[in-house]
DNA sequence: CAGTGGTCTAGACCACTCA
DNA sequence: GAGTGGTCTAGACCACTGG
């Protein structure tokens, strides 16, 4: 497994900062050195330092812009939700799902999610929402995430609606990445009665798993929607 | 629409080589110069060129390895089909798809397809395939293209499996992205006939739209899968 | 062994942002 | 006007590939 090449300059200089937010000393937002100043305290170039700040802007984690400067990235609920949030009208335009109702409840882990987990997660939220767009009940997600990394989510009951961002935010763990898995499937009695579904009608169903910047799989995630009036949209590159 | 700044000058050398792809100058697996002679060869000092080639490796565009040197990509059956062909097993390993049955017709244009083909789009090919995986036919596939892009495609038949390798090596058209909406479906009749599902059953319908190396739209296609054994498998980054 | 891309440095000029 | 990132250059050394 091990890489017998040492990592490159630029990629320690970029693992570091990502090690520094992963561990809060740096937070969302947070002003960056500049390239000459990252590149003195690293005792490396500024070309280097140039590179590392390239490859963090790449993957998302900071943001930067000719004559103010390199931040953070900060998940707003705009830039975050509608990341990870696929629906969307037929023109393509993003979709303002609401809240139509959530629990949160703490219980212990099945042994497939300490599988995806990790084995050290013996608790977990299960926390169910159901989502309305322009009225209709049309989404219901199931989320499944460990007490060990979230501590007393309960507390913080009602949720906002862009989870990703409040997890960043509280918690101090970045979404990286989503790993998604989609099925059709028809509405059983459930769907039914929680969306504005027949039973029988076809649903899309995706099975989530979310990974932080630590490559750690945070959620796991089922989530089921009716595609009626909205589609999942992707670009394929 | 137009852009004040003029392009910089490793966006105007990388697409100077896309120009060169796109007119058949530059085969897929056609070595480049090298670096140094690359930029002899433009006018620019060798990082400009290396940093135009590395545009065109982080678009797929061209593959460059140490010590090889950089050539232009092939779209192998493998490489290409498994990146646009995204069902997947529950273990996430590929799924091998059989060509079932294939027709072509070639027919007039509807409305819809010159508005987002091209107004020039009089005629279009019409290819409907149906694929089998471990046996079971699970797949239709509902493809347009213009006649204008690819002449005497009747002439082809049967045309490969993967199609968009078929379409760099025959005509040089070669596909950067593809956009798609993703909606569940009732089977209905047809469908019943042609794949092994029955009527009624839930299926994932993807429109997509496929987009060349000149920002073109290519190709429109409709697909219905059943997802009984295998999934419609993404990543969100 | 010659040639390639990968990394790294040092320095220059420019366009943009903000006080 | 000072400071930032964006672009560009020129040159160095290294690791890898292939004959």
């Amino acid at each position: 497994m091990d890489d017998m090449t040492p990592l490159p300059l630029w990629r320690r200089v970029s693992e570091d900062i990502v090690a520094r937010i992963v561990n809060g000393a740096l937070r969302p937002g947070v002003m960056l050195p500049s390239e000459i100043d990252l590149g003195r305290e690293m005792g490396v170039s500024q070309g280097t330092a140039r590179r590392a700040l390239r490859d963090l802007e790449r993957r998302g984690i900071v943001e930067r812009r000719q004559g103010r400067g390199t931040v953070v990235a900060i998940r707003t609920p705009e830039t975050d939700h509608f990341h990870f949030f696929r629906l969307r009208h037929a023109d393509g335009s993003e979709a303002q799902p609401m809240l139509a109702s959530e629990t949160l409840q703490r219980r212990r882990s099945t042994a497939a999610e300490r599988a995806a987990l990790g084995s050290e997660t013996k608790y977990v939220y299960a926390l169910d929402r159901i989502r309305s767009i322009g009225g209709k009940r049309i989404v219901r997600e199931f989320s499944v995430v460990p007490v060990l990394l979230f501590p007393a989510l309960e507390d913080r009951i009602p949720l906002p609606n862009a989870l990703y961002a409040f997890w960043q935010d509280a918690y101090g763990i970045a979404i990286q990445k989503a790993d998604e898995r989609l099925r059709a499937v028809r509405a059983d009695a459930a769907d039914a009665d929680a969306m504005d579904v027949a039973e029988g009608d076809p649903l899309i169903e995706v099975t989530r798993q979310a990974v932080d910047l630590s490559d750690r799989i945070v959620e796991l995630r089922r989530s089921r929607y009716v595609t009626d009036d909205l589609a999942y949209t992707i670009s394929l590159r």
